[in-house]
RNA sequence: GGCCCCGUAGUUCAAUGGAUAGAAUAGAAGUUUCCUAAACUUUAGAUGCAGGUUCGAUUCCUGCCGGGGCUACCA
């Protein structure tokens, strides 16, 4: 439909004013809903080709395009905005090609070409040494949205996190568990893993303040007291031993890093996410040290006085990087440039890899990309930052160590909490199982959840007010969800009535009504608005789009009153329109993580 | 100081350089013999400031003002 406007307005401009324009670089735009017509064209730029004012290029090309383009019923122009009104029957004609009357997914109007390379996506990520916040969720959230959009769009996608298992934040919660554990574990306290170690890397804090607080009574300078707090000694005294892989701290770690990830896998369970491959830092930080002795000896790096190796990267106006310490140990950076080039071994053929990092390290990642380049691997280019802007509460800041952080696992509790309330208020669950309800919670609750941290643009600081987030009402997931839930209870209606939608006479099905068409133009927008074909990932772009479907078809419900139609091809039309409708709600909420309810 | 990001209704978010800057929410007024009212309809309300580029600027450029981030031999 739309290739076939391009191709007489391509054949338009030949014929009229003698102008090659190829079919592919003429820019159709969605018509303005206060204005009558489905496509519009601007003719502000092409004044010098017709040597006519934008109105009369306007009307010159719709006359034409009238005359020549049969889905083309009429046009109008407004300045330089020429709209174009197709005709009722391709309308429909575009409804019967999108609907097939089961998937879809699998209607050849949204097929995508299937790409053989690989894309690595990297989300989530976490430290071990405490439970994952607000933030990871938006992190988890973005990261796997954009890995099921990748994958929609015909890649074949590596879900991976490099888990950050070693360092002296590990040591401390390791130390303080010692001190003050008594050998506590997660089946003698019934706490979750990640919990209980969170717990003593609070514990840990706790004890290094008071010490400091007291060498400072003791006539200590505070920076002093900083460095040697007898505490934070032992913690490094720690990782010492943790290196040298002394049996009895290596052990202690493998076993507290084992109740981490537990906690860590019941969240994720909870999330509906998963990992197809894990990287451990304590892994790729040997590999990093190799990679940049290679690197030194092929003068890619220089060493210094003392002994430590840095990468100058002056020219990229990005000053030097220190590597690797006068000790020979690795920092951060090398690590990370270790698990990148794992990764490339573990995928060759791999076109793109993508971190999804906080944009705090937007500086961290230029380095890293650069220092890639350097070490003389083209694949760097294909190394993205998925930068986001943090999740600010109206209280101010999450910060920890002021107990302010929103923990993940509370929250998603308090979002389903809040689904129960609400659905036990409206009655909504009569009939329902136990089990049931509880799923609804859960679908309702974590799907107000993400949605609320998707369909904010990914680089904005966002504000996340746990009062809003639970209003189950406007621009939220619920909202969507009950739009799907309303099309299920359409179809299950038809159903019973023994309405057969698949035979649909659609020469029969004659004027269209305004709030239809709506619906028809936003299903077949569809494609080109989420731009599954191209390598464009925006969660939040999906959410617009799903939004304002899901209002659609409100207004619809609203507004057509299906089953009060007498005629049956029409009312047939109708519950196919709200089974199309369904379909692709399914697909984008798919597509954002999120699960959809047939009732509610 | 230097570098990066952001300033849009009271609030939370939109807007490939295009039409009268859209939604939601809070406010005001309505809608239920009906297939799911967690809905729908109507109404009021915004581009930080000053220049520039052009047919046209929320968008691009410059300066200023305001907010955030980065600028570790922490991870």
């Amino acid at each position: 439909m739309e290739s076939q406007i391009k191709d007489g307005i391509s054949a338009a401009f030949q014929a009229l004013y003698t102008h090659d324009i190829a079919a592919d670089d003429v820019a159709l735009q969605p018509t303005r809903k206060d204005f009558e017509g489905t496509y519009t064209f601007l003719t502000f730029p092409f004044g010098r080709v017709s040597k006519k004012g934008p109105e009369e290029t306007g009307n010159e090309l719709g006359e034409y395009l009238k005359a020549n383009v049969s889905v083309v019923a009429d046009y109008n122009t407004v300045k330089g905005f020429l709209n174009l009104v197709l005709s009722e029957n391709s309308q429909v004609d575009q409804f019967a090609a999108m609907f097939n009357g089961t998937d879809i997914a699998a209607s050849p109007v949204f097929q995508v070409e299937k790409k053989n390379k690989t894309v690595v996506v990297e989300y989530s990520s976490p430290n071990t040494n405490k439970p994952l916040h607000l933030g990871h969720l938006r992190n988890i959230s973005l990261g796997n949205s954009v890995a099921r959009i990748l994958e929609a769009s015909g890649h074949k996608v590596v879900k991976v996190q490099i888990i950050n298992d070693r360092g002296i934040h590990i040591c401390k919660s390791m130390l303080a568990w010692q001190r003050f554990g008594n050998g506590e574990t997660p089946a003698s306290s019934g706490m979750k893993g990640d919990h209980l170690v969170g717990k003593y890397y609070v514990a840990f804090d706790k004890a290094y303040k008071e010490e400091i607080a007291d060498l400072v009574a003791k006539g200590m300078a505070k920076e002093v007291a900083e460095k040697e707090a007898p505490i934070l000694k032992a913690a490094q005294e720690m990782l010492k031993k943790w290196e040298a892989k002394d049996p009895e701290v290596y052990s202690l770690w493998e076993t507290m890093n084992s109740w981490v990830y537990e906690g860590f896998d019941a969240t994720y369970e909870r999330m509906g996410v998963d990992f197809d491959k894990l990287y451990y830092e304590s892994d790729t930080y040997l590999i990093g040290r190799d990679r940049v002795m290679e690197g030194l000896e092929k003068g890619v790096f220089y060493k210094k006085e003392d002994g430590s190796v840095w990468a100058d990267l002056t020219e990229e106006k990005l000053d030097q990087k220190l590597l690797l310490r006068k000790d020979g140990t690795s920092v951060y950076m090398t690590q990370d440039i270790g698990t990148a080039l794992m990764r490339y071994d573990d995928y060759p053929d791999l076109s793109q890899l993508i971190y999804t990092v906080g944009n705090e390290q937007e500086h961290h990642f230029r380095v890293l990309f650069a220092i890639l380049k350097r070490l003389g691997y083209d694949w760097a280019e294909a190394c993205y930052h998925l930068s986001y802007g943090m999740v600010d509460l109206p209280e101010g800041k999450m910060k920890s160590r002021e107990g302010t952080v929103v923990d993940a696992d509370d929250l998603m509790a308090e979002m389903a909490g809040t689904a129960k309330e609400r659905t036990a208020e409206l009655g909504k669950i009569d009939g329902f199982t136990e089990e049931q309800a509880l799923k609804l919670y859960e679908t309702l609750g974590l799907g107000a959840l993400k949605y609320f941290l998707l369909k904010v643009d990914p680089r904005r600081s966002m504000l996340f007010n746990p009062a809003d987030s639970i209003d189950f009402q406007g621009n939220t997931g619920p909202f969507i969800q009950f739009a799907f839930a309303r099309n299920s209870a359409i179809l299950r209606k038809a159903s019973q009535l023994g309405i057969d939608i698949t035979g649909i006479d659609y020469d029969n099905v004659s004027e269209l009504h305004e709030t239809e068409k709506d619906l028809i133009q936003a299903i077949g927008q569809y494609k080109e608005k989420l731009n599954l074909a191209s390598d464009k990932y925006s969660p939040a772009i999906i959410a617009q789009y799903v939004y304002d479907l899901a209002k659609s078809y409100n207004r619809f419900y609203t507004e057509v009153k299906i089953f009060d139609e007498q005629d049956l091809e029409k009312r047939k039309f109708h519950i196919a329109l709200s089974a199309l409708t369904a379909q692709t709600i399914k697909l984008c909420m798919g597509l954002l993580g999120i699960d959809v309810p047939e009732r509610m």
